[in-house]
DNA sequence: GAGCACTGC
């Protein structure tokens, strides 16, 4: 039934696009490395054949003679000043040849260390030669020496994340001129794991030579460490720091394509830093196709772009099946499928994609009971199946479970069993199941999708793009070929969906972005080369924002405040909130509560033990709102931090906690670093005011009064929205100041706290000028407080002193808002 | 009456 519902009208595929780096280190890890050493050297291995540009003999300590003779070179060029020629020396920095690279990798002697060659060295290299990249590397020095900005596109399997940066070390020889070869990586968890596998391939301890450095975690050695790992974000704060990056010989852009925001904002620092660092080299790594756009971005002039270095990738062919006609409930196809392929084909696993929780529950439900149906009905041909539900906020434990082999058969002459995998997109890229076989894919996935006109963040559940089918069908290739059955026509995938997931800069809150680029010097916002620009409202609010918060002045300059906010890693409003608690006595509460509001939520909710998990939490329930129980929980976490089962027991998330203290801890040593005191209050009900009135200065734009009964509130920008389930307000206050606004199901305000309105005239006078507020509910109910609190007319006061109206501020965003 | 996935000296 399957086949009758489907065409086999396409196609078996080259190669699957790669879109995550985290598969670099699956595919690339030969399984040498688990197994234990065999030290079966052969010690004749004949080099002798080899046409080697150095002719050396490989029995000599080749490399290390090179690496003296490049240092003598070096002083010789001191001592010439410059002038000196390079003596037909063959082994000069940036002019290698691959012929040398591989002498050099055969030799005996390690030449970045001058210790032997390990016998797992000789292992691990057997396997890389096998890698695509391999087999390009002459091409690869012949480009790389010649220009300074390199497009690298390689396809999954291909090995550019373990070697390119191998190559380029060889070749770069960063160790001899105190540099480092930097190379990026979107997730912490690639960026550890391939420092990791490089450090065994280049046969040295990993924070050596190879190291990497994440948020918390820096696994280098100033002086030894030439080859870094490291997360886009890392070096977007370094380069705010030290806009050379002077301690980079290349700098790698790994997964370029995936566009996240630091990414995108790095290559344009990096466009232009090249101009001025000539000695810079730049490799801008892909796994896709538009290349060209990447290309042209980074071309000097029209006629002149970078080069393109192309390597193919290795997987196994995926057979693609689309539907003849549009299905009208995917959920209920999805079903259908997962069983007809149980029933008919070969055994492998299956992946389904759907787009959250309750879908996936809904659908492991349903197909364990119609197996069992199945089963009952045909013993002899229906093996068992195992559903198994996967989404990020699952229990660790329960995650593990997509890890277990499919089950046996009920009968040793029985029919086999298999695995279905139903999960949200967190499976398309960031983790990885072996022994996938068939996939079955919707179309569709839940995507953020941000608004800055009115701040709002809603989840939609939309098409996928493109780039993202091709990848859910490559997870179906990974151990064997396989098959993916694309629930919608061919017809509609050709036309109707894009090409690719809208970068994260142009459905993203720009505030904190913008910040770091006002940090870094670069005044106009509007001409900053972007490889997409954001839309200008985004760049509009996000000015207009960090001028409310005092970040910018009214002349778009970085105000001290500004400055010190900006390298803070946090989202400016917390930054604002904590650096003026002091003034409030309350920094180290206030403190504890910007920790636990840059993690993930601590609150565990498992579906089976809901009742269970909100009992729990009424446990730690404190009036006054959800940001003073955020603090409770952190101050009993530390309390019983000794007890391992205390976090479980009360629903709460371990891993988040943790995360928390170590954010905490990142924190307090900035304040004192900016000699923000950490301070106090002992009186409870003294201290959740200070706490409050905190808030509000950092959050003052985001504050929602009651209208009406049952939960409901209306912003400042009056729209209305619900207390989201999740808040235990003791009491609904008329003013209350949100952390954030989600749309789901309807629009909610999340993590909310109560106040009085009278703060915000005081803390944010400016801000509540009501004159120039258009009329609206929400600017009478405004209206009245200050008729209340006579005397405290803020709105009248301080005009004069936001300075000339038609500053510099005011030009860029007539600019923006004319483009 | 309830949640796609990442990330930051």
């Amino acid at each position: 039934m399957v086949k009758d519902s489907y065409t086999t009208l396409i196609v078996t595929l080259r190669s699957f696009e790669r879109t995550r780096s985290t598969d670099d280190v699956e595919v690339e890890t030969s399984p040498d490395r688990q197994k234990a050493e065999t030290p079966k050297e052969d010690p004749h291995h004949d080099l002798g054949d080899r046409q080697d540009g150095a002719g050396a003999s490989p029995r000599e300590p080749l490399f290390a003679a090179v690496l003296r003779e490049v240092a003598a070179e070096r002083e010789r060029v001191a001592l010439d000043d410059g002038a000196s020629a390079s003596r037909n020396f063959p082994y000069l920095p940036r002019e290698v040849t691959a012929d040398q690279v591989h002498l050099a990798l055969e030799h005996d002697t390690n030449p970045f260390t001058n210790q032997p060659h390990t016998a797992q060295y000789k292992k691990i290299l057997k396997a890389r030669k096998t890698l695509p990249v391999f087999a390009h590397m002459a091409e690869f020095y012949k480009i790389f020496n010649k220009h300074q900005i390199i497009i690298m596109v390689g396809e999954t399997g291909s090995g550019k994340t373990t070697q390119i940066p191998q190559f380029v070390a060889y070749s770069d020889l960063p160790h001899i001129k105190n540099k480092i070869v930097a190379c990026t990586q979107t997730r912490r968890v690639a960026a550890t794991a391939v420092a990791q596998r490089v450090a065994d391939e280049m046969d040295v301890q990993l924070g050596q030579q190879v190291g990497y450095s994440i948020r918390f975690e820096d696994m280098t050695e100033q002086g030894t460490t030439f080859i870094k790992y490291m997360t886009d974000g890392i070096l977007l704060r370094e380069s705010m720091h030290d806009p050379e990056l002077s301690r980079y010989s290349t700098i790698i852009i790994d997964d370029a394509h995936e566009r996240t925001l630091a990414t995108d904002i790095l290559m344009g620092v990096l466009k232009t830093l090249a101009r001025r660092r000539p000695d810079l080299k730049l490799i801008i790594m892909s796994a896709t196709l538009d290349a060209l756009k990447f290309q042209k971005y980074f071309a000097v002039s029209s006629d002149a772009l970078p080069p393109l270095f192309k390597v193919p990738g290795r997987t196994h062919p995926v057979e693609v099946f689309y539907t003849l006609e549009e299905v009208s409930d995917y959920v209920e196809d999805a079903i259908r499928f997962v069983l007809e392929i149980h029933c008919t084909e070969e055994p492998g696993d299956i992946l389904v994609f759907m787009t959250g929780e309750e879908e996936i529950e809904g659908v492991c439900h349903s197909i364990k009971r119609e197996v069992k149906d199945l089963i009952n009905a045909y013993p002899e041909t229906v093996g068992p199946l195992e559903c198994i539900p996967l989404y990020s906020w699952l229990p660790p434990q329960e995650q593990q479970r997509i890890f277990d082999p499919a089950p046996e058969a009920d009968s040793p002459d029985g029919p086999p069993g298999r695995k279905v995998v139903v999960s949200t997109n967190i499976a398309e890229s960031s983790l990885t199941i072996d022994g996938i076989v068939y996939v079955v894919d919707p179309g569709f996935s839940k995507q953020k999708v941000y608004n800055p006109n009115t701040r709002v963040e809603s989840l939609l559940v939309s098409p996928i793009s493109k780039e993202s089918a091709w990848q859910r069908t490559g997870r179906a290739g990974r151990t064997r070929p396989g098959k993916c059955f694309r629930l919608y026509t061919e017809k509609y995938f050709m036309s109707e969906l894009e090409e690719q997931t809208k970068p994260e800069i142009l459905r993203s809150n720009l505030v904190s972005t913008v910040l770091m680029l006002v940090k870094a010097g670069i005044k106009d916002l509007v001409e900053f080369d972007y490889l997409d620009e954001p839309a200008p409202e985004s760049l509009l609010k996000a000015l207009e924002v960090l001028n409310h918060l005092a970040a910018v002045d009214d002349d778009g300059n970085l105000t001290t405040l500004g400055s010190i906010m900006a390298d803070f890693p946090l989202d400016p409003q917390l930054s604002k909130m904590l650096i003026v608690s002091p003034e409030f006595k309350c920094s180290n509460e206030i403190l504890t509560i910007t920790a636990m509001l840059s993690v993930p939520s601590v609150w565990l909710r498992p579906s089976k033990k809901q009742e269970e998990a909100d009992a729990a939490k009424l446990l730690f329930a404190v009036p006054g709102g959800d940001h003073l129980i955020l603090l409770n929980v952190f101050n009993k976490y530390i309390l019983n931090q000794h007890d391992k089962d205390w976090t479980w027991i009360h629903y709460l998330s371990a891993p988040a906690l943790l995360q928390a203290v170590n954010v905490r801890e990142q924190l307090e040593r900035m304040m004192a670093r900016f000699e923000v005191d950490l301070v106090s209050v002992q009186d409870q009900s003294e201290m959740s005011l200070s706490v409050k009135q905190a808030l509000c200065c950092g959050f003052f734009m985001q504050v929602a009064h009651k209208v009406g009964g049952k939960r409901n509130y209306m912003t400042l920008n009056n729209q209305p929205v619900l207390l989201h389930p999740s808040c235990r307000l003791d009491t609904q206050p008329e003013w209350v100041i949100f952390n954030e606004l989600v749309v789901t199901t309807r629009p909610f305000i999340r993590t909310v706290t109560g106040i009085r309105p009278e703060w915000l005239f005081k803390y944010a006078n400016l801000y509540f000028d009501l004159r120039d507020w258009p009329d609206s509910e929400t600017k009478r109910a405004l209206m009245r407080v200050t008729k209340k609190t006579t005397g405290r007319s803020g709105a009248r006061i301080n005009k004069a002193t936001r300075g000339g109206e038609s500053g510099e501020v005011e030009e860029l965003m007539r600019r923006l808002r004319t483009r």
